[in-house]
DNA sequence: AATGAATGAGGATTCATTCAT
DNA sequence: GATGAATGAATCCTCATTCAT
């Protein structure tokens, strides 16, 4: 006979799951309106948790502010990787690459809020973790259109930049989505690699 | 020689200028951390002034915090009308105008700021007077590059999106001049508009 | 020719009118709400006056209260007078005095307001002049009824109390005056009189 | 032995306690000088309560203001409902009724300083519960003194009016006995009732 | 371990009073 | 004398954090 009815008031849930009810409910609520918008006490209710049961897992909202905004890159790196592992001429791995990029922050725009609504906030210091997955990301960019560059397929171009410029373009495709009523994700990702492509092709 | 003391409590200024003092003030409050964030006792006293004046000239700091915005569009727009006056092939007007723009923001690093957080921050309504200068400037890309198209200087690109796109780049470059040490700001300026403007052109 | 436009800022009056202006816009605020309502910035706009010309004929928001309150005060004691002036019976002056003190407040009801929140807000010490009146009114009329009672008018009743007891009929008339929709002022004053004088006579 | 000391900064209290104490405290404040007056940190100290606690049981100054009145008249109603069982002549009825009303408000001057200061402040509208109890009080009086003219005991007045008339003889008392030094409390409910009875008996 | 009541520092806003013109 | 802009103390309310159960 398991305790599982629906009129359990302390429900009993292992701790990973309470932990990633807490993060679910935290990144909805810091999606909202940020760090400072954010009411603890709505994280909690939404977690179905106790108030002081989100500051047994997580010391400050600052803390578990910090813990989304991870876990956020962490998700988004493990559908980068599957990209990753198929080895292919470096503008198909672009193409792949920004296609599942904005397709991940389409399909989960509260991840996509809270990210760039921390950016801005300057909520994390620049040596962070988060901070430094944006530099990882980066890099692996330059190194790829590096690589671009070595093997001809790109031209000459200043690769730091043109790593910066592709995030831009990706992150235009994802808010032009967000702001307009059509779905037309799809040609925007072929116009923005197309136009990208061209920019720094020869 | 007038009894013009640096220690005097009651201040005589013009109104203008208070005002000015007080929307300078806020802009730097605002722009570090957003709406929320901010003060009104900390611009009060950065702009030398009584937290009440602040309250004399602006109605709430909703309002204040608008009208700020509203000022940095002001200013934005008189810095691109005198682009605008030049009369010159589509890509040398997208220069020009990319390039001026470029420099306003990173000449003014609290002006960015600002209106990069409180896009994010949801702060305005869409049909607010802000709101509506964004939508025109992005308007005004819009037939820019059409005309290009239509004289044949670009390709048969989605204009809309096209635009956004280069307001992507552009913010690219800011963002990127703000983020690192070294002063690449005219390099990027024409890394992005290369990669662009071939990546539009024919 | 004189210099009475409508269009003059500075209005040229007397002092004497100017304060005149004040205490009614005073009486006005006062009224509404009490002492702790009232806006200071909103009295001197009734009265067509800067801030500043209230705070130069009184030197504080209570002074300028009290001030109210007495003249409310000295108006209702110059109607009185005149009934105090023709000698009657006991019963008769009392009857008239009632009616004139009813009259009196239903034909002002901002004085009526005035007073009996002053009273209830604790805003006048008891030694103050305004109470000092509430005093004389009361000992006025004590002494009219130990009167009554001498000339065998009235029965052996506790004076004092009586007095109390009259003031008590009177503003009941008053306040239901002010509670109701119908005009039943005279047929109240009436009753009241009816049945207080019956109560106190033989 | 408890951990019981005086100096505990969180003391543990049954919620009922709690919001008892509060009220109290509000009571007290708010007797002094009605609403605008009152200072909620001064409510939560004398509560000895955190201020923050205040608004967990009220949301705001004003529903606690509201709740304050509304036990106000809860006591007294407990107090008189004690008279009406007893079945008597409407003057023994009334008798009774007034002396006990007098006696609670003499008693707890604080209940009596909340609600005229309420009511003169014009604190709640007229179809607020509050002002609902005072409009029955006055018509279980009115319907009192009907059938008083009925059974004959008293002439043939204006009920209504009697009704107001008895309610002022009764504040008359009270605020008698608040405003004077001697205690002449019981004599004065009698000279109040001899008086009214008298006037409005046959 | 989980809870949520209690806390009080913090922040927006008001308004009596002052004072330079 | 008259003015009203400037001031900042005062006050309501919020919410991150703590802690007794």
């Amino acid at each position: 006979m398991v305790s599982n009815g629906e009129r359990n008031k302390r429900k009993v849930l292992p701790p990973d799951e309470r932990r990633e009810m807490i993060l679910d409910a935290a990144l909805d609520v810091f999606s909202k309106g940020g760090f400072q918008d954010a009411d603890v006490d709505e994280i909690a209710q939404l977690a179905q948790v106790g108030k002081g049961t989100v500051y047994r897992y997580y010391p400050s909202k600052r803390e578990l502010y910090l813990a989304v905004v991870e876990r956020v890159f962490d998700h988004l790196e493990a559908r980068l990787e599957v990209v990753q592992g198929q080895s292919q001429s470096p503008s198909q791995v672009l193409r792949a690459g920004v296609a599942e990029h904005v397709r991940f922050f389409t399909e989960n725009p509260r991840c996509w809020r809270v990210l760039v609504i921390g950016r801005l906030e300057n909520r994390f210091h620049p040596c962070h973790d988060t901070m430094l997955a944006h530099h990882t990301l980066l890099e692996s960019l330059t190194t790829l259109i590096r690589k671009g560059i070595a093997s001809g397929d790109f031209r000459e171009v200043d690769s730091e930049f043109a790593a910066f410029a592709l995030m831009a373009m990706a992150a235009t495709v994802v808010e032009k989505h967000f702001h307009q009523d059509r779905d037309t994700l799809q040609e925007d990702i072929n116009s923005a690699l197309d136009i990208y492509l061209r920019g720094i092709g020869k």
